[in-house]
RNA sequence: CGGGGUGUAGCGCAGUCCGGUAGCGCGCUUGCUUUGGGAGCAAGAUGUCGGGGGUUCGAAUCCCUCCACCCCGACCA
């Protein structure tokens, strides 16, 4: 490629409503155009690097034996509400109309409709397993879009469905998706770590994300360094960090903690360290009659340490609370403590709630919680003797650095992650209520047992460049780069030399296959290296007068801080052994 | 959806309080000079000032209304 024929547009300052570094960066790398919230235009530059991801993925997707397909993108409603997502997804999916007023929905995943296919195209054992996928646009109309293509309305995705006769079978098809996933990031080049992950609406027990390490990821990643153990902090087991409950060392204390509404300021108050205290949260859940009908409220008093937070993952597990919670409003709390949030806590109650403890919490003793009369905390509480014990002792808070690994073996870390890829095993949830069967071997009809995985391709991008960027621009895995090489001549349009050694190197170099693109615009130096750098092609060659007087060019890697000097005959063999290495 | 903010040239912004010929920088076009890290000089082109309505002799500026976009939160296969 002559970048005089290419369509490159770089800006000096990116748009002001950019926000994060990879939108800005592919904003002012002319790689994307924005057309609405959430929605953009992938530009030439922007393309290529897509396509190279997609090509990736369809090697190893073909590779570990699936199909591709596509599915439509306007999708009937009658599929959706077959499985009842039509009422359940919500204004996430985008509907619309067709002149007939029939309703349809734009895409968002495409369960319904692989399933549709499944149950009309398998019929028997003998062609199972199988596994389709596409690349392809989804739709969610997210409620509220940023971070460029991080959180599109409007992006690529690879979405993989697979089908088969047992749960066994499903669970081969799960373990070659995850070898596949991991064969597929390795090759794009990011640092990434698998880890076991909520199966949130889905259901079904066994599911891991694939996250791209990156300090402004969206997700809390947590891991073990001294074993394999990697969750999401939704989903990471917290233990509790007291083996068992020490006796009573202190009498019952009601203690004036003016002003001091939230643990830290009562344990700065006090002078005791933060662990000592104990955080009170209500929830409430609207409960309902046989008929149906509302049928009053039921109040929720949950403790957690007070250097520690609730999880509402795990909380929303719990039973009693898996139908759906609320944070309780003033007037109920008021109404069951008898007092307003701040000093809230389990002793002294009006009206009674259900008491949950997280598992540090039951084991504490000794510890300081409010008392339920505002400027007042209860200091030296003890379970059994100030208040009876907990209804539910449960997991329910978000693991931090340093807590034991669940495995027992180390403590975890936690890292920050952006999620690119997603395995799920969905069994029969969606096969049953569409009904799609198929005859297995002892003539009966059965379901099939489905798994379904997800890659988000634009997300990718996203995500390599807040994992690889410096202040000059975007640093490409060279996989997945717009191009590989950029050879730089200086003085392109007043040196015949230059011109010729420029276009020799790119001849040669685009006969072994390499990506090259030779920046043929004749712009001053100090403007191709920048464009270069900004745009964040992996190698650069720079071509002048003074260099080809001794017979060299210079070389320089987008990581390197110097360049080297290269002998003119070298240095495609230099490349391509750079090349090789990547 | 709740709270906050912003809409003026392709991009970044000033002008709005206090109404009176729509500006600056970058980019773009043409010419000359320059040529190893975003060149200099000169001459140019580009705007329904987010839309609609109102007040006024006169509105980017004041009032009403709608829209879009952004941020924080909530939400999220």
């Amino acid at each position: 490629m002559r970048a005089s024929q290419f369509h490159l547009f770089t800006l000096k300052e990116a748009p002001s409503d950019a926000e994060v570094v990879s939108q800005k960066l592919m904003l002012r790398a002319g790689m994307i155009r924005k057309a609405a919230a959430g929605i953009y235009s992938y530009m030439p530059l922007g393309l290529r690097s897509i396509r190279k991801v997609e090509t990736i993925i369809r090697e190893e997707m073909d590779r570990a034996g699936a199909m591709e397909l596509t599915m439509p993108l306007v999708q009937p409603a009658e599929l959706w509400q077959e499985t009842g997502r039509w009422d359940t997804m919500g204004p996430e999916m985008l509907r619309l109309q067709d002149r007939h007023d029939r309703d349809f929905a734009l895409q968002p995943t495409s369960e319904e409709v692989v399933t549709d296919i499944a149950r009309q195209e398998i019929k028997s054992y003998r062609q199972l397993p199988k596994n389709f996928y596409q690349i392809q646009t989804k739709f969610r109309d997210e409620r509220r879009p940023r971070f460029g293509v991080m959180r599109g309305r409007e992006f690529t995705m690879k979405d993989a469905y697979s089908f088969d006769r047992s749960k066994e079978a499903a669970g081969h098809s799960y373990a070659l998706m995850f070898a596949t996933y991991t064969r597929i990031f390795d090759r794009i080049g990011l640092d990434y770590r698998a880890v076991a992950a909520d199966t949130g609406a889905i259901g079904g027990d066994r599911s891991h994300e694939f996250q791209v390490i990156a300090d402004t990821g969206e997700d809390a990643i947590v891991y073990c360094p001294d074993s394999d153990y990697a969750a999401n902090i939704e989903l990471a087991e917290a233990v509790s960090l007291l083996e068992h409950r020490a006796e009573p060392g202190q009498a019952l204390e009601k203690t004036p903690t003016p002003g001091s509404a939230t643990c830290a300021d009562v344990a700065a108050l006090l002078q005791v360290p933060l662990a000592t205290t104990v955080k009170s949260l209500v929830l409430a859940t609207d409960d309902v009659d046989a008929k149906g009908e509302p049928a009053g409220v039921t109040l929720w008093l949950l403790l957690v340490r007070g250097d520690h937070s609730l999880n509402e993952i795990k909380t929303s597990k719990l039973d009693g609370l898996k139908t759906g919670f609320r944070f309780a409003t003033e007037a109920e709390i008021d109404e069951h403590f008898g007092c307003k949030p701040g000093y809230l806590g389990p002793i002294g109650l009006q009206k009674p709630v259900k008491l949950i403890a997280d598992r540090t919490v039951a084991h504490m003793s000794d510890f300081i919680c409010g008392a339920n009369d505002a400027d007042f905390h209860f200091t030296g509480v003890n379970w059994g003797r100030d208040l009876p014990e907990p209804d539910v002792v449960a997991d329910i808070r978000n693991v931090v650095e340093g807590n034991p690994s669940p495995d027992g073996k180390g403590t975890l870390a936690i890292q920050r992650g952006i999620e690119v890829g997603h395995v799920f095993y969905l069994g029969d949830k969606y096969s049953k209520v569409m009904n799609a069967t198929f005859l297995d071997e002892d003539g009966k009809p059965k379901h099939f047992e489905m798994g379904c995985y997800g890659i988000g391709v634009t997300r990718i991008l996203g995500a390599a460049i807040e994992q690889n960027h410096d202040a000059r621009g975007i640093i490409w895995p060279t996989a997945i780069a717009p191009f590989e090489v950029v050879i730089c001549p200086v003085g392109w349009g007043k040196s015949q030399a230059v011109r010729d050694e420029a276009q020799k190197l790119y001849e040669a170099l685009r006969a072994q296959g390499v990506d090259v693109i030779l920046d043929d615009r004749d712009e001053r130096p100090g403007v191709m290296f920048a464009d270069w750098e900004l745009i964040g092609v992996p190698h650069r060659v720079t071509i002048g007068e003074r260099g080809l007087k001794e017979g060299v060019v210079e070389y320089q890697g987008r990581r390197e801080a110097e360049v080297s000097k290269l002998a003119l005959d070298t240095i495609a063999a230099h490349l391509l052994g750079a090349l090789g290495q990547a």
